[in-house]
Formats: C-alpha cells, sequence, structure tokens
DNA sequence: CGACACTTTGAAGACGATCAACGCCGGTGG
DNA sequence: CCACCGGCGTTGATCGTCTTCAAAGTGTCG
C-alpha cells in the first residue's frame, strides 16, 4: 500500500518505526468522499477512526429550531472520533459532511483502541492529540464568553495563518463566509459587518482574499482579551512568522 | 501511607492491581491549601500533576484589563493539569486557588509521564479522562455561542445535581453566585435577573437554596438548544435520578 | 452597632440577532 | 445570446438581550 506523505509526517505516529507504522497503516483503507457528502451522522453509532489526507470536513450539530452550529473544520493531516472512541461513547456527537472532495483513512474502532493499547509511543501521542483539543476547546470557550464578535474574527484569522501556515500579508480565505461564521457561531450578517470594523484595525477583506497589515496591532487588539498571552502557541507560531519575514526571503517567486 | 478513600475509588486508577495502585501513589504526597491561597499562577513553570482530595478549587485567567474569567471550579475526586503536563506545555495556563480549605495529593511531573509509559491501563484511562473533558469544552463553547444567560444558568444547575448528586427537588448552591457568575461568563447582575426568570420555568432559588420543580420542562427548556439529547452524560444521569426518585426510598432520613 | 462582602434592583447604552431588500455571480435553459 | 434562477454576501432598520454604572438591600462577624 502506498503511504500517503501526509501520514508519514504525522505527530501521531513519531516514535514508532516506519516498519510498525506501515504495518499499523495496512490496518485501515482509503476511502473517498465527495463534496457535500456525509461521512456520518450525529446519533449513528461509532464505527471508525478516520484521517483526512485531502480536503475539508466541517463538523457540525442540528439543534431542536434546525439552527446549524459548526463545531469544527477541519483539513487534512487532522483525525476524526478520537475523542469518542477513546471516550467509550457509543454514538456520534456531531455529523462530518465533505465540504470539498476528501480522501479519508479509514480504521475500525477496534483498531485504533488496540494501537493505543500495544503500542506506548502511540498512546502517548494520542495523550497529547486530545490534551492539545482539550486546551484549544477551553480556549475557544473563554472566546465565546468574554470576546466581541469583531475580536473573534482577527482572532480567526490569526489562527488561519498558524493552522494554514498562510502568509498574514495576503492569503485567501479556504472556506466560504457562511462557514466561517457558523464556526465562530455568529450570524452571517454580523461577520460581514465585522469586516468594515477590522479594516480600521489593519485588517482588509476584500471577497477572498484577506491583508493582515499590522500584525502587532492585532494582537493587541485580540490577546487583550485573549490574556493567554506568551503561552499561546498561535502567540508562538505568529511571533516566529514574524521574525522570518522581517529576514529577507531566499526564494521569490 | 494512607490512602484517601476518594482515591480508591477514582476511574483513573481502575485496571491496576491495589499493590499497584498503592506503590504509584507512594510517588505523592498529601498537601494541603487554605481558603484563598493560591496553588499556582498563570505563567508558572508546570512541576506537578494534582487530585484534589477535598475542598473546592477555582481555575481561572485574567486578562489584560484585569477582569478574571473563570475557566472552571473543581471539586473532590477531580485532577489539575494532566492536560498541560501530556500537551508538554511548561507553563501554566490558569491560575488555582482555593475557594475552601482543600487537601490535594501532589506528584511530580514525570510521575505522570512515567505512570503513562509504564502503566498501560492507566494510560489509557487518563485518554478517557481527557477525552471527556475535551468534550465537555467543546460542549460547554457550543453553549456559550448560542444559550441564552437564561439557559445557561438552567443547565448549569443541571449540571450541578448530576456532578454533586444533588436532589433537584431541593439542594445549596456549593458555591457562591459571584463565582458561578463567573463560571458561566456572565456579569453577576445578568445572573442575578436570570434567575427571576427561571422562576416562571420552574426552578426557585432563594438565598443559596435551589429547588427544581419540574425536570423534565427545565430539561426542554436547555435540551432543545443543548441537542445533545440521547448521547448527553447530563441527560442520561438526569434521567437515571429521575427514576430512582419515582420509587419509594429505602433509606429515608 | 458598624464594617464589609455579597447580592439585588433600576436605568441607560452597546452589541448582536433578525427580517427584509438588494447586488453579484455562475449556471441553465430557452 | 439573453433571461432567469439560486447560492452567496452586503447593507439597512428594528428589536431583544446583556453589560455597565449607580444605588440600595441583606447578611455575617467583629
Amino acid at each position: 500500500m502506498i503511504v500517503p506523505e501526509i501520514i508519514r509526517t504525522l505527530p501521531l505516529f513519531s516514535g514508532l518505526t516506519e516498519q510498525e507504522r506501515d504495518t499499523l497503516l495496512a490496518g485501515g483503507h482509503l476511502r473517498s468522499c465527495a463534496r457535500g457528502q456525509t461521512l456520518f451522522q450525529h446519533g449513528e453509532p461509532v464505527a471508525h477512526f478516520y484521517i483526512l489526507i485531502s480536503g475539508t470536513i466541517q463538523l457540525f450539530r442540528v439543534n431542536a429550531e434546525g439552527n446549524e452550529k459548526t463545531v469544527n473544520v477541519l483539513k487534512s493531516g487532522q483525525t476524526l472520533c478520537e475523542s469518542e472512541i477513546m471516550d467509550s461513547c457509543r454514538h456520534h456527537r456531531v455529523t462530518a459532511k465533505a465540504v470539498d472532495d476528501c480522501s479519508i483513512m479509514e480504521f475500525s474502532v477496534t483498531w485504533l483502541k488496540d494501537t493505543a493499547k500495544k503500542h506506548t509511543p502511540f498512546a502517548l501521542n494520542l495523550l497529547s492529540l486530545i490534551a492539545q483539543q482539550s486546551h484549544l476547546a477551553e480556549v475557544e470557550a473563554e472566546h465565546q464568553a468574554t470576546m466581541s464578535a469583531t475580536q473573534l474574527v482577527a482572532c480567526f484569522l490569526q489562527r488561519m495563518c498558524v493552522l494554514y501556515d498562510f502568509d498574514p500579508a495576503g492569503f485567501d480565505l479556504p472556506y466560504s463566509k457562511t462557514l466561517i461564521a457558523s464556526r465562530l457561531g455568529i450570524e452571517l450578517e454580523t461577520f460581514s459587518r465585522t469586516l468594515s470594523k477590522l479594516r480600521e484595525n489593519g485588517i482588509t477583506v476584500k471577497g477572498n482574499s484577506v491583508v493582515i497589515h499590522d500584525l502587532q496591532r492585532i494582537e493587541d487588539f485580540v490577546c487583550g482579551f485573549c490574556s493567554i498571552a506568551e503561552d499561546c502557541p498561535t502567540h508562538q507560531a505568529l511571533e516566529r512568522k514574524a521574525e522570518n519575514s522581517a529576514r529577507p526571503k531566499r526564494h521569490s517567486h
């Protein structure tokens, strides 16, 4: 079997030999999921662990009123259902839907549990992964409770640069504004209005293209409230980015 | 060493022999933390893993404006810092302060990491614990984004009954309204005002004492928006409580 | 009794949701 | 080729909710 490049560099498998990793990976199989298709639905039994190879997946819940709340939007290299499985949760807590055409590696529930049991490094990597997610979720809950819509959007654009390795000086939104608004728990109209306010704070958004003119200013705007400051991974990653772009670049295009 | 009762029943140590567990526990020591004292501060190096034996601990962050946001309030049997440690986060992401006088078991960072490495069942229990926390944090973020202040409070009072094993038909708030409001990310004044609205929905709060007159009504009020429905642990636990109280009780006091 | 922490209540203002209208674009079908 | 449509995003007006500031009420402990 051909191991996709993205899986080779996954922190989840670090500390294992290539042989071990490849044997483990043979326990899964590649499947694809077309744009708009549902991978699994809220309430269905949890049957698989997934690694997203390419494409974008939206995780959401529908409440009694029929409103969708997007819980997360995943990109290649991210995983699905590890939390449900390790928590021995029998039914899916969210619906997963492909935003783009996706290719996905699929493993059984027992594969994940057994691998965690048999390979200590894997269990520790998984622990680290879930601990990080847990932290992100906590921070998000805090943000939702304390930040204004404008700050939420600014913070989101910042994180975008880190997660997708975008250049703050100019990048394109990787998915629709409707989806972003739903992800941030605000209405599309509110989202749209924050963009004009951000223009006064040094972020220009025109169509899909974003330019963050003054990274420092935005950090102050967001992190004054974010209060995670020096230990915030986003903050650190952005600082590294700022350092790099301060230096002359080797290969320009 | 005397092992506190609360630790014996901790899910974290399930799957280990009593011998193994006691040997492990010998690696920690008991300490106390007086009311108002700080156990550790945001930004300090992470040095320990803690299990709270008795008392109440507030986890909070202070932002640039000097506002406190309470991230969590812990009771006996709950643990501190497992997430930071497994995530190899070097500095504390929150401040921990004793609300009551507390007694705490303290372990070194390496104790936790080594135990997870050497005892697979412990690693899996830890994985499950962190996965649960991660889920709770996700749900909380969703609630913060979608529920009104009144719903947040109703939901909080429900959960209280489960976490503290209170009888919904009458119980006392285990800590101050100021702390609860800070925990829910709303202002004390707003919290106070929601209580009158809840009276119209079948919850009476007078001073510290709470009576939930109609559990079903509150569930509809909250879970219509909560949308976690059948798979929500809170929901399930409440159902069990309702079943139990429907039956005549064996030992009344 | 008075000091103090905690809580409640009132009034004003800010912010986001909602409803409605419109502009923009890509596709489809006549 | 143009007319029509549907999905997506913007803008305006209005309304309800939460915050903020101010003042007063409650309770406890010395």
